[in-house]
DNA sequence: TGTACATCAGTGAACGCGCGTTCACTGATGTAC
DNA sequence: TGTACATCAGTGAACGCGCGTTCACTGATGTAC
């Protein structure tokens, strides 16, 4: 799922080229843990690794292209916990595995602080991610969909309705049209076929939901809730169980 | 309330320096809102002014110095946005009162995103940010806390209760008591006097709303919203429409 | 199995760049008598 | 009002650093006959 595998890497010369390319990204990746996405130079990766800075060229054309790499790892290994979270959380009641996919983000993301913020924090400036990216990036939103469709499927939604005291906002106009495109995009992917359709104001509560998520992320790692709620386990937990209420899993 | 001023500088030395204070300070948010954070530099901003680098150590005692003054005028410009937002609408009824204030902020957002990416994007690594952020970092949730108060005294406010279609979740242990925590900070804060308290139950909620609405505006400034509802505005005023009522302004 | 040639990984030097910060200096502005 | 001294803004050169990327090269690994 994660590597495409040569069957048994055929020269040695190939096997070496792969496992190097895979160490450099590795070293790298390191280097970005410790000091964040601008503290991530070439020269330094080589050293580390007793080369010459040079030598990297022959396995990523650029920095940025080595940028890439661990941009797209992360996207992946964040949305390989969601995905786990939801996997081996399959069967039980809907509300305990969205709560789940929502723990493995945490998790992931308070392990993982600069990984995290490489793909959730500011643009890394002069950086353009190319197509490749948006892949991995859909893996999360994608796991929530999935325990949503799941639930519906098993009758356990309750429709969204009555999300605030006054009942639903109702969803229309361009907004509408937007969820109605996502639907569809969703209804065309390759792990739908036969399962329900997510009625858009189901995805925009979804959506809403994820921006939350995340928001909360952001201002936890990133010093924002310090004066507040700064060890933001239960504030999160508590804001966790809110968002699975909201999006119709009570 | 912005800039405490000299009743009239005296000598012509003195008012040149504040000026050009106010001057590197101006040339150096050009470059921000241009190139973001790392692209701003010394030697440009000295270049731009017409003056040599070393010269801007008169103003400044180092680069961090500057970027600690351009946050604390982010923070500030935001917060006075939020301000304002809510003094305008006095007396309004509350929820319209909360609209305009995550309008408000939102603009500002849209209008400064470098600015906005520098207090709520990833952290710059080598930078601790002093004390002196905390007191304009804290405008924009005081001013959301001003609108629920108001909206208390004014029984306009419908007691937190009934988010989820299940009812609200409990505000029970390790996040109670930081909520008390907070609101007794909040009691004691300048702007309290003879207001009503708010119940550590609004208080999380008001936190929740106001990690949602920076979960939103980071996702469409950083990018994360290409895919599904790119222009956000219709996304933004309906999840702004249903965080009010999420707090109790229906 | 052995030789001749092609491929490719890694080297080392260099290019050209920009940065933050320090320091001894000069000349103008301000102050005290 | 005028002079003597102190303060301070701005200069220019320098220190020391690190970076991404290019390029001609060498030597080892792989391939074809």
């Amino acid at each position: 799922m994660a590597d495409t595998w040569q069957p048994a890497s055929r020269t040695a010369r190939e096997r070496a080229r792969v496992e190097l390319t895979r160490e450099i990204k590795e070293e790298a990746r390191r280097q970005l843990a410790a000091t964040g996405a601008d503290g991530l130079s070439l020269r330094a990766v080589a050293r580390q690794l007793g080369m010459v800075s040079s030598a990297l060229y022959r396995y990523y054309p650029s920095r940025d292209d080595l940028l890439t790499a661990l941009i797209i790892d992360a996207y992946n290994a964040m949305g390989e916990a969601a995905e786990h979270a939801a996997a081996v959380t399959q069967g039980a009641p809907a509300r305990e595995r969205w709560l789940a996919v929502c723990h493995a983000i945490r998790a992931w993301a308070v392990a993982h602080r600069h990984e995290y913020a490489l793909i959730y924090g500011s643009p890394i400036p002069g950086y353009r991610a190319p197509q490749d990216t948006i892949g991995p990036a859909s893996r999360v939103p994608l796991a929530f969909v999935g325990v949503l469709r799941a639930a519906l499927a098993a009758g356990e939604l309750k429709p969204a309705e009555g999300g605030g005291p006054a009942g639903s906002r109702t969803v229309e106009g361009l907004l509408a049209d937007q969820a109605a495109a996502l639907s569809d995009a969703l209804a065309a992917g390759p792990a739908a076929a036969s399962v329900p359709p997510v009625a858009p104001e189901l995805l925009v509560r979804a959506v809403i939901a994820w921006t939350q998520l995340f928001g909360m992320l952001s201002f936890e790692l990133f010093g924002q809730l310090v004066g507040s709620f700064d060890p933001a386990d239960a504030f999160f937990d508590h804001a966790a169980a809110q968002l699975a209420a909201f999006v119709g899993l009570p």
